[in-house]
DNA sequence: AATGACCGTTCCTTATATGGAACGTTGTTT
DNA sequence: AAACAACGTTCCATATAAGGAACGGTCATT
């Protein structure tokens, strides 16, 4: 299913390859051992990564090629193309409701959640999100908020595609049946919970940010220790967090 | 001085330029006026465009085509590449002699600071500082405090290619001696100040962060109105800023 | 010292990505 | 209603980027 269209500017595809490959090494790579990993031809990736050297995309020393800070410009202007990160620290600067807990601010991009932004707690979580950070939709608490409002078709397409036999810990929900009953009972309450799908002791609470079609643009999520998390305490901060979310909707344009 | 080198891999170099493109725009654009932005034939563009939107890095809706949260991947592994973000969370988070004022953590890239983190105050500054925000840095603190720690040659070279008349404010330094002047001052106190260079009535006190061999990997910098800074105070608060810095550059690791 | 493995880089042929021109649509102007 | 302009998209000859092979250098191993 991946390359079925003929090849246009494979330069352009082997570009992103590069970037990403760089993304998770440690260490600056070579040509060759970049070559070897995406499978092209030294030259070819030789040409290439000289030309985003050029650009100033990526930075060559003694030991090899490795990310430059140029892509930053490129997520700063994604995280700014909406008013939703600024809204949401100016939220949470002024509703101290949630002071004492991580709260997170991510959207679903397929099945992953995208985290776009945390307000870190001052008590330690044992667990830190990072801008830019991925999971799976279905075991996060913003994930399965999100997913509990597309359209049956779209949700069941993602879910078809998950492979259930990797979960994350032994909370993580087994199976695309579990998830749909789950799916009822996010809906009536207005807030999804993750518990410890994630991380093995770690609690979540979600709830979706609604355009006015009704359709998820971001989910917002609290993150507790699962001694924190007695279900009183949730029912509590699960409303607090859907009504902010609520506000966030209203406030977010374009 | 730009395409002296052969042309290789035009595809991977428009790339950038796309990307760039779609980066200082508020909506999507299609494909005629990137094409004319960018000076390339419409044809490679839509080829390119196309093959970014499979990889997932653009998307694609009615309007045009508009960056994609893939590219937040490589800007979370490039500020992971060292523990430098890290630990300057970690140190304002422990140490409360700066809990009051907004704190920078950026490092040079050519002419330009590019902001790697910034941790806020609740005191409105009117300012804000986003990651990936780029300015120049012979107005800003920290672009002071590490071009004052380069090699004169390394200065000259980057200060003699300056811009100076096209001045942020009516403080910014006004050219390259005047500079050469300051530096003296900065090394001599271990922090460098910007007094309303970027902005009319915002003070800002900036250090280095400097390897084993004395180079600057980052700097950080403190901001805050003019009428907070009066001259006592930003020589308690510089001095403040050096250490920390002193220390981050301890612990900073690769 | 000699061998071998692997590196980054260059070369040159050829497969092919490129891009100018043309196409069908859409929306605006005359 | 007709003419126009600008859009996204397709087409095809050809300029050219790609990539296999060869090169010289470095470092381990024998």
């Amino acid at each position: 299913m991946s390359t079925q269209v003929k090849r246009r500017a494979p330069a352009a595809q082997r570009t992103v390859l590069i970037l990403d490959r760089l993304s998770t090494s440690s260490k600056p790579l070579g040509v060759s051992e970049i070559a070897r990993d995406i499978d092209a031809p030294k030259s070819s990736v030789y040409g290439i990564c000289e030309t985003l050297v050029a650009a100033g995309v990526l930075h060559f020393e003694a030991d090899g090629y490795s990310l430059g800070s140029h892509c930053l410009r490129w997520s700063a202007a994604y995280l700014n193309r909406s008013s939703l990160v600024s809204e949401f620290r100016r939220i949470l600067a002024v509703d101290g409701r949630l002071a004492s807990y991580t709260v997170t601010l991510s959207e679903l991009d397929k099945d992953q959640v995208v985290y776009l932004d945390c307000r870190n707690s001052d008590k330690p979580l044992g667990f830190t999100f990072q801008v830019g950070m991925r999971l799976p939709a279905v075991y996060s608490a913003t994930g399965k908020a999100m997913l509990s409002y597309i359209s049956d078709e779209e949700r069941h397409e993602i879910l078809s595609a998950v492979l259930w036999d990797a979960p994350f810990t032994a909370n993580s929900v087994p199976n695309h049946k579990k998830f749909d009953a789950d799916v009822k009972v996010w809906r009536a309450q207005g807030y999804a919970v993750d518990n410890g799908e994630i991380r093995e002791g770690m609690v979540c609470l979600g709830a979706p940010i609604l355009n006015p079609q009704g359709l998820p643009v971001a989910g917002i999520a609290i993150s507790m220790t699962g001694a924190e998390a007695r279900l009183e305490i949730q029912k509590e901060l699960g409303t607090i967090v859907r009504d902010i979310a609520n506000v966030l909707a209203q406030r977010y344009t374009s």
